[in-house]
DNA sequence: GGCTGCGGGCAAA
DNA sequence: TTTGCCCGCAGCC
């Protein structure tokens, strides 16, 4: 069972998997001696346990779009997921993503939500519901006892992931922000235009200098749709950019690739994404800038720095890679189909094949292939995904055997991404970790990696012997995507970006 | 308006 | 009996 599997995996890595327990038993472990970070993207069976005093548990927060499900349990919150909203025409953006909206939890609003259209290409919207487990939505229980908050997951999300929770919020709080400072300069050139124009007064957009078509406005001006200004999630004082981004851009660079990028752990493998990260690893820029109070801890192993670089990929690959790679077989899109696939529309190289290097086997990712003992868990890892890899000879893996190696690399440390690793609170200041993350200063491109860094477990790469790297995954999945939307927003507009670290 | 939690009720396995 | 799911309601933001 693949419960099972997993769980001998997480049971290394999870201080949750560590005891035994069961969501639904009579009596839970007592008084835990310590408590998992909370993770945000949790996806397969997995458990945890959390504080009580966590807020981010207490409010029963997921990544996914998760729903509540009634189980007849008053003690056990249960909750399933509801999947993805995507493109119906699985419409390719400016920078080759695709859109990955997150399904309203409310029946009402997600019927609503998908009878707008895509703000890309005006098609249609089209939910694609999870079915993780065993055919049905994953489930996600939460159960608070005494002082801990257990949650258990069932199931793995088949499908891509959507925006978080608190990336949707910030891009609506975002929109709101805008129509507000958009309206009230119309209003006054309204007012002023009154005195000499014919013009109505009804706002109509058509009056105001959007540049872009009417219609488009009207679709992007949706709060459920991503806009331009998207601001990063997990950095609530991001205005700056948000400001920065007016409506006449709102068709510019897409909103919705820029919301991508919000996340780097979700989006960030989109094919122009990793390559400009494969490029920053090249020269030389650090792949740790959170995680390492300076580059020079950084280990000079090539392979050490080339694995990192291929691990940036592998959040990737464990996130929008599938997103791609489900995508793609959704809409039919597989390049046997004698259609363009993703990989196909650029020569991306190596990356590339990292980046479009799919997962056939939906059922069972690597990620849940049994993990060794600490000490040989890297090495294993990597032939054991590369058998898994080597299985099915995606096309784009033809081209090179350097990309096969990729791929099986990234599969593998992919494969590690939702691994929860032991969290010992006492032992870890992960606020100090993020504000060197959030320092300015430390703004280099290709810090991103980081992100995969820390997903990874410790255990696995004898490297990581810094006892900073001893944080919780998904504290960092958390902290290190907001860092994904700065550098990326950074990357790609080449503007500054202040905020604080509050959120942390 | 939307999110969330709760709970009644129904259907299928 | 269990599980999944629909629905309505209320509280909250």
């Amino acid at each position: 069972m693949p419960a099972d599997t997993t769980q001998d995996a997480d049971s290394v890595l999870s201080y949750g998997m560590k005891l035994t327990w069961d969501i639904n038993d009579p009596q839970m472990p007592q008084e835990p001696a310590h408590f998992d970070h909370f993770r945000e993207w949790p996806d397969g069976y997995v458990r945890f346990i959390y504080s009580s005093q966590e807020k981010k548990a207490q409010r029963h927060l997921s990544g996914w779009a998760m729903r509540n499900t009634n189980n007849h349990n008053g003690h056990i919150l249960k909750k399933s997921c509801l999947g993805v909203v995507v493109c119906a025409q699985a419409c390719a953006l400016q920078d080759g993503s695709h859109l990955q909206l997150r399904p309203a939890i409310c029946d009402k609003a997600r019927l609503k939500q998908q009878k707008k259209a895509c703000p890309n290409c005006h098609s249609a919207l089209e939910l694609v519901p999870c079915r993780g487990h065993s055919g049905y939505p994953v489930t996600n229980f939460w159960r608070l006892d005494g002082n801990a908050i257990f949650f258990q997951a069932k199931g793995v999300h088949d499908h891509p992931r959507p925006e978080s929770k608190s990336e949707t919020e910030a891009r609506r709080s975002a929109f709101k922000r805008q129509m507000v400072s958009f309206h009230q300069p119309q209003k006054r050139s309204s007012r002023e235009s009154q005195v000499g124009s014919t013009q109505d007064c009804s706002g109509n957009l058509n009056n105001m200098p959007v540049p872009e078509p009417p219609e488009l406005f009207d679709v992007t001006a949706d709060a459920s749709f991503p806009i331009t200004g998207q601001p990063c999630p997990s950095f609530p004082n991001s205005d700056v950019h948000r400001v920065t981004c007016d409506l006449t851009t709102f068709q510019g660079d897409v909103t919705l690739p820029f919301q991508k990028y919000s996340n780097p752990s979700i989006y960030l493998p989109r094919p122009p994404w990793n390559y400009e990260l494969a490029g920053l690893v090249g020269t030389g820029s650090s792949p740790y800038p959170t995680l390492y109070k300076d580059s020079s801890s950084i280990p000079d192993d090539t392979d050490w720095v080339h694995l990192n670089s291929l691990q940036y990929n592998v959040s990737s690959y464990g996130s929008y890679e599938r997103s791609l790679d489900f995508t793609a077989k959704y809409h039919g899109w597989k390049p046997a189909h004698g259609k363009p696939g993703l990989e196909e529309r650029v020569d991306y190289g190596q990356c590339q094949a990292v980046t479009t290097c799919p997962y056939y086997n939906p059922e069972r990712p690597c990620r849940y292939l049994p993990v060794p003992p600490a000490g040989t868990q890297a090495l294993q890892t990597v032939i054991t995904t590369t058998v898994a890899y080597q299985a099915y000879q995606h096309p784009a893996l033809k081209h090179s055997d350097s990309m096969q190696e990729v791929s099986s690399l990234s599969s593998c440390t992919c494969g590690s991404e939702n691994l929860p690793m032991p969290i010992y609170p006492q032992a870890l200041d992960p606020p100090d970790a993020v504000i060197q993350a959030a320092s300015p200063s430390e703004r280099a491109p290709g810090k991103l990696l980081g992100d995969c860094q820390v997903n990874r477990p410790t255990l696995a790469f004898p490297q990581e012997t810094d006892p900073s790297r001893t944080d919780g995954a998904d504290a960092w999945d958390v902290c290190l995507s907001g860092m994904g939307s700065v550098t990326g927003y950074l990357d790609r507009a080449g503007q500054p970006f202040n905020f604080d670290s509050e959120e942390f």
